[in-house]
DNA sequence: ACTATTGTATTATTATCATAGCACAACATA
DNA sequence: TATGTTGTGCTATGATAATAATACAATAGT
């Protein structure tokens, strides 16, 4: 797993953030055991009251559930993953295009731009 | 002017933002006089102190640069507004495909769904 | 029954962010 | 010369974030 984490944001968004992409994109399946509190603020190289803060958020959101000492649990409800997942989606689509907007430019220019990264081979990352 | 700031990152980072995007869109044109502290600080509803910040940003990155008691001026180097713009768009396109990518969506179904908002109610008229 | 693991709660400490209020030096200009 | 405007600096305060270090209740497994 990855926790790629920065500093320019509150690392319990981060980490709300990178658990519910984990679920939405399936690498958390529905009904999947979520590991310890402990042992995930281990792997992320964070607090155990800040992991735990965004789990709480997670379950708030209704995306896992916890049974007491059982431990804790992807959401079943695949329909509400798939919801979300569009959600997000959308949210950061509409997002993009107004940022670029704001830079001045137009519609036209942001899909021949996107175009010029379509088979530059950087699937995996950043190039600079 | 707008100063549309949201409560989840730091205001002064919004307000460096914001005012990259004036400079680098040509609202804010090159050699350009820039409102003084207090009273940009007014406009936006910040305290000075996080204006005054924000400003200093701006002369470390080279858009703008102070003639003491004459005031605050946007850089004239037409050259470098260019290319941060340009850096600026590279970066965020990178990031916004990366997203995606994290959600499940291949490059595909992201041209798809961009495809989908052309001609929706979404184009604020700052071209130029 | 015992033990380890689970989630959860509490207190304290440090750092950052944002605000408020005040002060000062440099300069343009009336 | 006097005044106002400019950028800049300082201290203090409150809120939030993150960490550290414990502690406790509930149960699964032995």
């Amino acid at each position: 797993m990855q926790w790629q984490l920065r500093g320019d944001r509150p690392i319990y968004q981060q980490l709300v953030e990178i658990l519910t992409e984990q679920i939405v994109s399936g690498q958390l399946a529905a009904g999947d055991k979520v590991l310890a509190v402990r042992e995930l603020a281990a792997q992320a190289g964070v607090n155990p009251n800040t992991m735990q803060r965004a789990l709480a958020d997670m379950e708030r959101e209704g995306l896992m559930y916890t049974n007491r000492t059982s431990g804790r649990y992807v959401t079943e409800d695949k329909e509400m993953i798939q919801k979300i997942r569009e959600q997000i989606a959308s949210d950061r689509i509409a997002e993009f295009l107004a940022g670029m907007s704001q830079l001045g430019f137009s519609e036209q220019e942001v899909f021949s731009l996107l175009e010029k990264r379509q088979g530059e081979g950087n699937q995996n990352g950043t190039q600079k």
